[in-house]
DNA sequence: GTATTTCATTCTTTTTTAGTAGGATTTTAT
DNA sequence: ATAAAATCCTACTAAAAAAGAATGAAATAC
């Protein structure tokens, strides 16, 4: 039942481009350096998030990437279905690639155990926002700030 | 995020074990056939569920495996554990494997969000008995069994 | 003693994951 | 114009994990 590193980068970056994207466009270079993620590997990642519309981007120089919404309206669930598909925990609830070829379908105890599973699992990631995850960000430093001062 | 086939199995292979254990030890050559899940693999399965006693043993002919405790006491998430290891979404989470191998640990923000998804899912899990699913089975069963009376 | 069953380990195949490599394209600054 | 900085795009590869097969031993009922 793990995520992806795949899923778990995304986030990450697309946390720390919230964080730095009040100075306009920010590269894969500079997210790639602060969190320590392989420039390739955040391509094609950033690769998936775009077809997604979950960031838009600016070639060339100066160029990069920015969020395509609000921080408020992108929620986690979207990043990790946007990087890995859906969230389903069995192939079998995942309607795109198993419509009728599971030979339970209906009236199956365990499939709707799964069901119940995924709608709690999707009920949380939808429910925070990257904006969320910048207020925690924030509120995290502040308090490292006050405890740096502290000490000196 | 998906669940292995090893969990979902299990969780199958137990319901169905819970279902017909009324009339003692089932083997893993019945479940195999009613559940057309490989005898190997179950083998394999069932050798995870003994180490954390969630089944009981008994060899040679007429022996199988029994529920080592009532059905409402186990729950999926002891399954799911027991086969699969620890239901922590990121290994971070999972504190024997990742003890302070993870340089962000204390104040990394999406760390908290993992651990706030895994509080969920586990929560969930661990709320559903293998009675309860028993219960669920023989409410559809009823049902269809209404259905199909009907249609004579 | 034979058939049936669990027990225990090892091996193999397949799939997925996690990246690497390399070049093409676009844009900007000088 | 040109060089540098960025995204874009596709293909490839190595390692790990998942899924299951194979094998043989041990226990038990009849």
């Amino acid at each position: 039942m793990r995520l992806s590193t795949r899923g778990r980068y995304a986030v990450r970056a697309l946390l720390d481009l919230t964080l730095h994207m009040e100075q306009g466009y920010v590269s894969l270079q500079a997210i790639s350096q602060r969190e320590d993620i392989s420039l390739h590997y955040l391509e094609q990642i950033f690769h998936k998030l775009k077809k997604q519309n979950i960031v838009k981007s600016k070639k060339g120089l100066g160029g990069g990437y920015l969020l395509a919404e609000d921080a408020k309206e992108i929620s986690i669930g979207d990043v990790i279905r946007a990087v890995e598909g859906p969230i389903a925990p069995v192939y079998c609830l995942d309607e795109k690639c198993a419509k009728g070829k599971c030979p339970r379908e209906k009236n199956c105890v365990t499939h709707q155990l799964w069901k119940r599973l995924e709608e709690r699992m999707e009920g949380f990631l939808d429910s925070v926002s990257l904006d969320q995850l910048k207020e925690e960000a924030n509120t995290i430093k502040s308090l490292q700030d006050i405890k740096a001062g502290c000490q000196k």
